[in-house]
DNA sequence: ACTATCTCGTTCATCGTTGAACTAAATGCG
DNA sequence: CGCATTTAGTTCAACGATGAACGAGATAGT
């Protein structure tokens, strides 16, 4: 195997993953209610799972967008009330984010929104296949995230 | 397994898919020569590997952008000499792009400049596990792409 | 042949992200 | 302690993509 046929490997990989984000997050925010961003969605998720209060900055490194990005979409949540944002008590200059009652309402729409959205594709790519799949895309994120 | 772990699934994989667009586009970003974007350099790496002429609205169903955007970048390219484009006889609507020998050298002077650029992930990916899960991801764009 | 429908490429307003500049606050070092 | 550097969050111009509207040309049905 020589370096330039690693090289092509990683083009295709890498414009496979390009692809399959245009059409899912074209998807995903067709179905979301109106208002609701994919980038705003992913942040509620976020909390859904993970819990806790978090810094603009932590959620932005954690999304891989700059904080610009990430004051944008956490002010359009907070306008909705469903992030309350305080001032971090040990840190002036910081702020932390946690999700609201109607946060997770919202989170629950979103997702039940996202039901029939699957539907054929789950018809044609196995589980197993996306249980293969999955941590070898968490290895290559963690990779390129290590070396920015 | 259920419904819900079903989707949960799912979104762990566009999510990690959505960061690894992100950091893998801007990496290639930063490495391209000035006024090379990475839809512009994918276009011409596509002419090279496929070769032949290709009406713009193909292009923009290959690529999964819209024919605003494929207008766009085809006036860019054909601005800098890299595509030339010309009307298609059988189709007065139609237009045909190729690649042009400026074209060619552009793409090849892009290719060498990636060169580094993987250095560092490849020491931690092992390619066999880029050869496995370049498959379910063809098959995954397949199927948003099939039924969108 | 006529008409309705579809397709091609362009233009334009809108949206979300980037990257840089900025203020304020924390941190580290001599 | 004092000063330089780093970090947190905001703002803003620039960029690329979207989606809708449009004119021109192709296509299909009657």
């Amino acid at each position: 195997m020589n370096q330039d046929e690693a090289r092509l490997l990683y083009f295709r990989m890498f414009n496979e993953i390009g692809i399959i984000n245009q059409l899912s997050s074209n998807r995903l925010e067709r179905v979301l209610p109106d208002g609701m961003s994919v980038a705003q969605f992913s942040v509620l998720n976020h909390f859904v799972r993970l819990g806790g209060q978090w810094a603009p900055s932590r959620l932005a490194r954690a999304f891989q967008v700059t904080k610009g990005a990430m004051t944008n979409t956490l002010q359009r949540l907070e306008a909705q009330g469903l992030v309350k944002i305080v001032a971090d008590p040990a840190d002036a200059r910081a702020k932390l984010v946690e999700i609201t009652a109607v946060g997770r309402k919202m989170r629950e729409t979103c997702v039940r929104a996202t039901g029939p959205m699957m539907g054929d594709v789950s018809a044609s790519l196995q589980l197993d296949e996306v249980r293969a799949a999955l941590p070898i895309l968490e290895k290559l994120r963690k990779a390129l995230d290590a070396t920015r």
